[in-house]
DNA sequence: CAATGATCCTGTCCGC
DNA sequence: TGCGGACAGGATCATT
């Protein structure tokens, strides 16, 4: 599913695709995919790209008429780069129409996705509280401790949580978590500043690797170009039978997510 | 306020 | 071969 390196791998590709093309429209194939919010005068298009940047899972597409466009992929959303025939295809729930008979495919299986269209101005308070950007100085084993020193909740759910970490998701957080060999179940206010200073540290490593290899191809995933991204082949314990050590990995449901975890390595 | 559960949705896989 | 059900899980909203 798409987290922080694989957002990052397809904005990386999306930019240089959009390069200096103009930017005809946006079209919308399900209901509820695009969230418009202009009103019905205002002129976000035609324009060209004038930044496009991640913030947590979110891509900002900001363009030179002063609007933008926030795009989530949430589970099963793609964006494929394509020749325009005119038509939707399947699953298909929106499109960014681009200069030289080109367009931007939304295409998401299963409707989570969503793009919004606003003024560039209100793309900060149209996004949801996000905390800190782990791969940025700002993260770290002070903040992890500042924010969850206190919380009873479980290490695992609270890494999960975008108003703590922005980016993180059930794939990247089940190998951060073996990495730094804290099991996902450990209450986060019995863990000592030393293992908040794993996590921190895994959380960077585990990120850094995964962008390296554009990310994990877990089911679907796909780049813009639709190549696959490789760091599926380097997973420790997410869907894994063993851990590197040769212990038996263990999948259990943790608050509705499944959780992979090595029982030995991860105390 | 914190924690949990339901919800949205469809393709895939498994057992019978 | 086909069918029902479990499963996948990001984010939001409702409930406890």
């Amino acid at each position: 599913m798409p987290e922080l390196p694989e957002v990052q791998t397809v904005l990386s590709g999306v930019i240089p695709k959009l390069g200096s093309k103009e930017i005809l429209g946006l079209e919308c194939y399900y209901p509820g995919t695009v969230i418009d919010k202009l009103s019905p005068q205002d002129q976000a298009f035609p324009a060209r790209l004038r930044q496009g940047y991640r913030r947590g899972k979110y891509m900002i597409l900001e363009m030179t008429s002063g609007f933008a466009l926030i795009i989530h992929l949430r589970m099963t959303g793609k964006l494929v780069w394509d020749k325009d025939d005119g038509e939707p295809k399947a699953h298909e729930r929106a499109a960014i129409l681009v200069s030289g008979g080109h367009r931007l495919r939304f295409i998401d299986i299963r409707t989570f996705g969503k793009i919004t269209l606003l003024p560039s101005a209100r793309v900060h308070e149209a996004l949801p509280k996000l905390g800190a950007e782990p791969l940025l100085q700002g993260f770290g084993a002070a903040y992890l401790s500042e924010q969850l020193a206190k919380s009873k909740r479980p290490i695992k759910t609270a890494l999960l949580d975008q108003r703590v970490v922005a980016g993180l998701g059930n794939i990247y957080v089940c190998e951060i978590l073996y990495e730094a060999g804290v099991n996902p179940f450990r209450p986060c206010n019995e863990l000592d500043s030393e293992e908040f200073a794993r996590i921190a540290a895994a959380t960077k490593l585990i990120l850094a690797q995964a962008l390296m290899h554009n990310g994990t191809s877990i089911s679907d995933f796909r780049r813009v170009d639709d190549k696959a991204g490789e760091f599926q082949n380097f997973l420790k314990v997410y869907q894994q039978e063993s851990c590197p050590q040769g212990h038996e990995v263990k999948k259990v449901k943790q608050s509705g997510r499944s959780t992979y975890l090595c029982p030995v390595c991860q105390k």
